[in-house]
DNA sequence: TACCTAACTGAAGGATTGTTCAGGTATAGG
DNA sequence: CCTATACCTGAACAATCCTTCAGTTAGGTA
């Protein structure tokens, strides 16, 4: 599993006359039910076969979406990081010059938004994150990431950074850090989600000013 | 082996006329044998008879040090957290006053030395805290980070803080994050390392210094 | 309606794993 | 030397698990 070949979920035999799938079966609802047998039964017993079961669909029915276990476990971390690729390119998307301290409110916001947004999915990846190769996921997509940071960062209006890549880095991980930590201990909706997100502006504000004080331009 | 008997490890028969071990073995023998393993074969292939291979003695032996899996695997970690404790602990042992500037360099250097002692090790413990249920963690030796680090900041001498807990909490998840994706970059001994200590210094300093304005008392 | 074929099924195969336990081994004490 | 016993061994067992594939189902097309 740890040296499968990372394919991406994708229908095996691409129709020429698509039709509809009988079941409703798409890769979200894989997904889904993975995530679901993950938050039921966690990780060391989820098997194909159950998340199928899950889904509705038999073993041989993943078996046409997912080339083998390792390949749902990525994709389902995959979509994840785009999820946050893409919430995170909003804070730069109409490019105007802010003070940074907005723009380090706006990024904190932006990744602390995708987490929350349903944080069952967010407990259950962070439970997938560790059986999986982190070599792939950082030369890949984690990439994405960083770029939008750093394109973000460039918007400030007040402030200017030595080593931008560096700054991003270490923001997202940060946020990461504390994002997995208010997760870890979070036993049901309660008002520990509420103070994440105060703690995690907090901190990027901090971090950021600092990190630009650091070599002034302005 | 999500659900197993989070035993101590430990001789199962404790000898009245204690002989000296065969062949060396100790506890600390088979967890260096399962990071070893860890870091060759991964999570997925980290088998209780691989390790004992390793270990130099067989399975049979290593059940009477561990009465399962994730007992050794917990074990593992629980050490971790224990070394990590210490180094905190050390901090304020000397319960002078300090500048906030000051701990909060100190706590990052803390933090991220126990990390640097040994990167391999600290790999491959990154890829054992998802497997292993989080919920112990936390509970259990989590909080006696979360307390050192709440003494240390009791002796800040230009800063106080409302939430201490809170504080403590973000600061060490902060760290953790920081640490956990710089090593997961991290290729082989390069000067990533050096920029780790830097970056969280600064983190640190930023994040304390912002938390302790939130609500100033000198 | 009849045929084609993509989509689906699920029992079976092959491989691996965690754990046990009956028997072997070496040391301390007499 | 002999016995007791703590310690070690590793083949065997039961339980899963991932993956395959021959056969079935149902939508599209003529």
């Amino acid at each position: 599993m740890e040296n499968a070949n990372p394919t991406v979920p994708q229908r095996l035999k691409p129709r020429k006359t698509p039709i509809q799938a009988r079941s409703g079966v798409t890769v979200e609802a894989i997904h889904e039910a993975a995530i679901q047998v993950l938050l039921a039964d966690g990780l060391a017993r989820l098997t194909t076969t159950r998340v199928a079961e899950r889904a509705g669909v038999s073993v041989g029915t993943l078996y046409q979406y997912f080339p083998n276990k390792e390949a749902l476990l990525f994709a389902i971390l995959q979509r994840h990081f785009e999820e946050m690729a893409e919430s995170l390119e909003r804070v730069s998307l109409h490019g105007r010059k802010r003070p940074l301290s907005d723009l380090a409110d706006s990024l904190a916001d932006a990744y602390v938004a995708v987490k929350i947004a349903r944080p069952e999915a967010t407990t259950a990846l962070y439970r997938v994150a560790g059986a999986i190769d982190q070599f792939r996921l950082s030369t890949g997509v984690y990439k994405r990431l960083q770029d939008a940071v750093v394109r973000a960062l460039a918007n400030a209006s007040d402030a200017s950074f030595n080593d931008v890549e560096r700054v991003a880095f270490t923001l997202l991980s940060a946020l990461a850090g504390v994002s997995r930590g208010t997760f870890g201990k979070l036993v049901s909706g309660s008002e520990v989600l509420d103070r994440l997100r105060d703690e995690t502006r907090l901190l990027s504000r901090a971090y950021l000013k600092a990190a630009a004080d650091a070599r002034p331009s302005v």
